[in-house]
DNA sequence: GCTATCTGTCATTGT
DNA sequence: GGACAATGACAGATA
């Protein structure tokens, strides 16, 4: 006996193991301890079927979890948020970054994997073969019927945990059954009943279903234990049934024999592989989401500025788009045959359509990525700052620190002179600011245009004109060597001068001229002895005390101040941008991760699939074979179509007839009069 | 000339 | 209330 429930308990445990690939859980302690079914599956949450959440397996899968501490916590909120704004206002501006939300409820998708239904209330293996009670995707559920025998299987098995309980409850109580029309067969009987079938089959007699009764619990040493001939003595010896060797087989298996049942798997099953796969690929290109990472070359512009260049000027940098190609990453095998399957339902592991085409091309939702590509931020910050850094070699150390960050102001590749129309104007305003009237970049042309003006003719009557005929206000560079120099914002017609002039004094005077920033112009121009850089990095306090103490004029101090804050904007704008990309870039990474995560829970669930499938065949074969030995009241034996073996708490076995309406009787019943019970037409 | 992209700037909001 | 950061929006420059 000891043996015996050793071996059961070994092949339980992996039986139970197997069930937990599939997200089932089975308590096997307490099984062993007799106080519940090692599995049960029941309606409420707080049924110990509870399938894995995948998508909560999305945040520890692999040691990947988020913690608030987390660094790539940053990521995921950010994103989350992004993507929240991005479908709340629709802003090409901004993006989605939480790529993975779709990914999470498409690909790990909680009806997808598995999610306990709630209309799965099977209480035993059996019952979790169906699969209409659990929210199977339609596919599934068309391939399920076209399997006859495994649909029949899980016809016989459907609606059987109404009587589990039932059959639970009685298979543990030690009373005689009430007229359920079941009946328990003791283990000594079933003993015996091996004893006569390992002698000789063709000697077994049918054993009348009322004396069957199976049960067996694990503490009874048997699958099945029988107490119809101790209840009813006057029987004939009711034929010896090698179950314990049936099932210990079965239940002893190795999950990695399965794989050798593949045989046993309906044929169906490569073809459910290719439209399966087909349909969770889904036409989503995760590869088209991937940002492509363009490059850029150094090229030295004009003026000896280096500027970024595109090297892949044929798009924006992340083409995010929902294609209907298929993913071809997504192995051949990476769905499983389980529809055919008479576990299917246990697997449940795709939904009705929510890895369809239109279903996964909506949650893709085209716009957003469509918002994604008009971004067309690019990676280049980085790179600027090397290119930055580059550029400053040959300059003066001590104002590296003033570029440390992009901080340059933009280059002014034209000025106006002094005699500039308008520079009257502006020049009188003195408490406001010089483009507080102007909207957006532009608006600083105006201000150029007032660059010249009275006061600054008091200050700075050297002021050389500029040619005017180039308007380029922007300069793509994030930076200015040459009037980032102090000496030479300071004093820029020293600076100016100290340039070793060549023969093409004029030309090289317009050119250093188009290196100013609109700022660092109107700084020279008002004479401020700082550097654009300077008024941006220095300590407000440090700020606030030079426009105090100096003696500035207003023109100057507005200057001063306008000048800071478009400098800290810029640095804002540079770092808001960078943000962005950074974003993205996670994303990116995130829509790889979870791409392996989906394409290795595919492989695990096919893989399951499979056994599941090996497994079904074999318990299909083996109630079969128990029924065939077994016999009704008038003798007859039991057919699978009207008969079915279920498996109780405890290891109890039940003969439930099937009623014309699919729903399965507990035929279990007391121990006297078995005759009398089971069996309903 | 058109388009995409980059960049600076402004306005606004929140800290 | 001011300084500042963040960010959307806009416009100019450029390839």
């Amino acid at each position: 006996m000891q043996n015996v429930k050793k071996y059961f308990t070994e092949g339980l445990i992996q039986f139970t193991i197997l069930l937990s690939l599939i997200g089932v859980r089975v308590d096997v302690d307490s099984y062993l301890n007799g106080y519940y079914s090692p599995l049960e599956i029941t309606d409420g949450p707080s049924s110990a079927y509870i399938q894995t959440p995948f998508h909560s397996l999305r945040d520890n899968w692999d040691g990947y979890s988020v913690h608030p501490k987390c660094p790539e916590l940053d990521y995921f909120f950010a994103s989350r948020r992004l993507l929240d704004e991005v479908r709340a206002l629709g802003s090409p501006a901004r993006f989605p970054t939480q790529l993975s939300a779709w990914l999470v409820h498409q690909v790990p998708d909680s009806s997808e994997f598995g999610e306990p239904p709630n209309s799965t209330s099977s209480s035993n293996v059996s019952a979790g073969l169906s699969s209409e009670s659990t929210g199977e995707e339609a596919n599934d559920s068309d391939l399920l019927a076209e399997d006859e025998s495994c649909s029949t299987v899980s016809s016989r098995l459907r609606g059987r945990q109404e009587e589990c309980q039932t059959s639970t409850q009685l298979s543990t109580e030690p009373r005689p059954y009430p007229s359920t029309g079941a009946c328990e067969i003791p283990k000594e009987e079933v003993e015996l009943l091996n004893g006569q079938i390992d002698g000789d089959e063709a000697r077994e007699e049918p054993v009348p279903l009322t004396q069957l009764a199976l049960s067996s619990a694990l503490e009874q040493e048997g699958l099945f234990t029988s107490g119809a001939s101790l209840a009813c003595p006057e029987d004939p010896p009711p034929p010896a049934i090698d179950i314990h060797q049936h099932w210990s087989h079965f239940l002893s298996l190795p999950v990695s024999e399965f794989d050798d049942l593949d045989p046993l798997v309906p044929q169906q099953l490569s073809d459910l592989d290719a439209s399966i796969s087909s349909a969770i690929s889904q036409d989503v290109s995760l590869r088209d989401a991937m940002v492509t990472g363009s490059t850029y070359d150094m090229i030295p512009p004009r003026g000896g500025v280096r500027t970024l260049v595109a090297r892949q000027p044929r798009g924006p940098l992340f083409r995010l788009e929902s294609t209907n190609s298929s993913n071809s990453d997504s192995s051949p095998g990476t769905t499983t045959g389980l529809a055919a399957l008479p576990f299917t339902a246990v697997v449940n592991g795709t939904h009705n359509g929510t890895l369809s085409h239109g279903a996964l091309g909506g949650c893709l939702d085209e716009a957003v990525f469509d918002q994604i590509n008009l971004l067309g931020l690019e990676g280049c910050l980085d790179t600027m700052d090397a290119q930055l850094l580059g550029n400053l070699q040959g300059i003066d150390p001590c104002i590296l620190e003033d570029l440390d960050s992009d901080s340059g102001l933009s280059l002014e590749s034209s000025s106006r002179g002094p005699t500039s129309p308008g520079a009257s104007e502006v020049s009188s305003a003195s408490s406001s600011s010089f483009c507080e009237d102007e909207g957006g970049a532009m608006g600083y042309s105006s201000e150029a245009d007032s660059l010249p003006s009275k006061g600054i003719a008091e200050y700075d009557t050297t002021w050389s004109p500029v040619d005017l005929s180039e308007s380029v206000w922007h300069d793509h560079s994030y930076s200015s060597p040459a009037f980032s120099h102090p000496s030479a914002t300071m004093f820029p017609h020293k600076a100016i001068k100290q340039e070793p002039l060549s023969d093409e004094d004029d030309d090289r005077e317009d050119y250093e001229d188009r290196e100013l920033s609109r700022d660092e112009l109107r700084a020279r121009a008002l004479h401020v002895p700082f550097s654009a850089t300077e008024i941006v990095s220095m300590p407000v306090e440090e700020f606030l005390e030079l426009l105090e103490g100096r003696g500035l004029s207003a023109a100057q101090v507005t200057l001063l101040r306008d000048i800071r804050r478009r400098g800290k904007n810029k640095l804002a704008a540079q770092n808001c941008r960078k943000r962005k990309l950074d974003a993205i870039t996670g994303l990116q990474e995130e829509v790889e991760r979870l791409q392996a995560q989906r394409n290795r829970l595919l492989r695990e669930r096919q893989h399951t699939a499979k056994a599941l499938g090996a497994v079904g065949q074999r318990m299909e074969h083996l109630s079969r074979d128990v029924l065939s030995r077994l016999r009704d009241d008038s003798g007859r034996p039991l057919t699978p179509e009207r008969y079915t073996l279920q498996c109780g708490a405890n290891g109890r076995v039940l003969v439930q007839q099937i009623r014309r309406s699919g729903v399965a009787t507990t035929t279990a019943g007391g121990k006297t009069d078995k005759r009398k019970k089971e069996k309903k037409p």
